[in-house]
DNA sequence: GCAAAAGTGTTTGAGGTACACCCATGC
DNA sequence: GCATGGGTGTACCTCAAACACTTTTGC
C-alpha cells in the first residue's frame, strides 16, 4: 500500500524534550534507541507525525506514549531540518519541550526503545542525531522561561515550601539565589498563598507549604 | 516520477514574513495568489522546502525570489500544522521572519503569484490559510524581539537619526515613546556612534546621522 | 518671524542586590 | 546541645518614567 506523491515529500516527526526535576536535579527524559539508525544511543522520545495528526497533538500522543502523562505544560520548541540529520531518509523534526513534576512521571519504554530513563542535565550521554542541539536549545528555552515565575510551579507538586521553589530557579538557571531576596520577589507577586499545612521532614524548624493562588496557572494538573 | 513511501507522508512549505518600514509605516509584503486553492487572495510568500534542502535554505530561497534580498535578518517563527490548513493535502509550514529595510525591497511577484506589494500592519486583507494567525504571531514576537535594541537596526539603512531610529520602535509597538529617555537608553548602550555627517531635510535643525557601532550587529548590509 | 523637528537634565519611584542572624525541630 | 534547614529586614543602587524648553533650519 505505498503512497505515491508527484514531487519528494519529507517525513516529519516530533520529538520531546521532557524536563522534570528529582532529588534537587534537573533532569531530561532519554530512550535508549531499540532501532537503527543509532540503535543502542539514547535519544529523545519523539515519533512520525499521523497524517491527520496535529503537530500538538502528536507531541501529546508521544508525551503520553512515554510517561503516561496526559496533562502537562508543553511548548513547541521550533522546527529543525538539516537534509542529513537522519540517514534514512529526508526527516524534519518539530520539537516541544515539557516541564513535568517528577511524582507524575510513570516511565515506559515504547515499542522502538528499549529503556526510559531520567538523565541529570549535568551528566548526559551522547545522542542521536541532531538531539544534543535540540537539547541545548530547550535548555536555554527554559532558562528563559524561568523567569516568569509561573513557569516553576508547572515542576512542582501541587503544595510546595519556598525553597523547594527556589531549588527549582537554581537547578535550571544553574546559579544560587539569595534566599531573602528570592521571598520577597515571589511573595510580592502574589501568585501563590500558604496552605496553611507545614511539612516537617527532618531535624530542623518545618517549612509552611504554599500552593498556586490562582488554579488556572497550573492547569496540567 | 512519482514518488512513494511506505507511510503517507506531508507536503513541508516554509512561509516567510517580511517586516519593513516605509513611509514611518510597518508594513509586510503579501502575494496575490495566481492558483488554486485561493486564488486571488493574499497570503504570505512561501513555497514548499527542496528535498535535500534546508529549512533555513529554503527561507533564503523564498525571500531572494520575492525580494531580490540575498542578506537580512532572518529567524525561525515556527511549525504551524493544522491537519485541514491547506485543502489539497496535508501540508506543515515552517514560518521565518524578516526584517529588512525599505530601501533594500525590489519587489517581484514569484511565478505563482500575480503581484507582490507591502501592506500597513494597520490595514491588512483578508489572508489565505492560516496566515493571518501566522502573521499575528510573526507581529508579537517582533514587539518582543525589538527590546534588544540591535534588532531595531536591522530595518534602517547604515546611517540614521535618533528619530528615525525612535520612529521605528514607535511603528512596531504602537506606542509613543518619550524621546529624551529613549536617547538617553540608546546612547548609554553604545551600539551606535554619531558618523558626524549631518540630514537636513526641511525647515528645521538638521540631524546627527548614526551607525551601528559594531558593523557585525547588522552583518546583513 | 514662524513652523517644524532636533536636541538636552533632573526628579521620582520601583525593583533588584547585598548582606547576617534567630527559630523550630529531630536526634 | 547541636546540627539542620526555615524564616526574616534594611540599605543601597540601578534603571524606567514623567516632564518642558531651547536650537537650528527653510521658507
Amino acid at each position: 500500500m505505498p503512497y505515491t506523491y508527484d514531487y519528494p515529500h519529507p517525513a516529519v516527526t516530533v520529538d520531546i524534550v521532557i524536563f522534570t526535576i528529582v532529588d534537587d536535579d534537573f533532569k531530561v527524559l532519554l530512550i535508549q534507541r531499540d532501532i537503527k539508525p543509532f540503535e543502542g544511543m539514547w535519544a529523545l522520545p519523539g515519533g512520525f507525525v499521523g497524517i491527520d495528526e496535529s503537530l500538538r497533538r502528536a507531541a501529546w500522543r508521544e508525551l503520553k506514549e512515554e510517561t503516561g502523562v496526559h496533562a502537562a505544560f508543553l511548548e513547541q520548541l521550533g522546527a529543525f531540518g538539516h537534509p542529513d540529520r537522519d540517514p534514512r531518509e529526508r526527516v524534519i523534526t518539530v520539537t516541544y519541550y515539557a516541564l513535568i513534576p517528577a511524582e507524575r512521571l510513570k516511565l515506559k519504554a515504547a515499542t522502538d526503545a528499549r529503556e526510559a530513563r531520567l538523565f541529570s542535565m549535568k551528566d548526559l550521554p551522547a545522542l542521536a542525531f541532531d538531539h544534543a542541539k535540540i537539547l541545548g536549545r530547550a535548555h536555554l528555552k527554559v532558562k528563559d522561561k524561568i523567569d516568569e515565575p509561573i513557569v516553576a510551579l508547572q515542576l512542582l507538586p501541587a503544595s510546595f515550601t519556598l525553597s523547594d521553589l527556589q531549588r527549582v530557579h537554581e537547578r535550571i538557571l544553574g546559579t544560587s539565589i539569595d534566599k531573602r531576596n528570592f521571598r520577597k520577589k515571589i511573595l510580592a507577586l502574589d501568585l501563590i498563598s500558604p496552605t496553611g499545612e507545614e511539612r516537617r521532614d527532618g531535624p530542623h524548624r518545618p517549612a509552611k507549604l504554599y500552593r498556586a493562588r490562582d488554579p488556572a496557572d497550573v492547569p496540567y494538573r
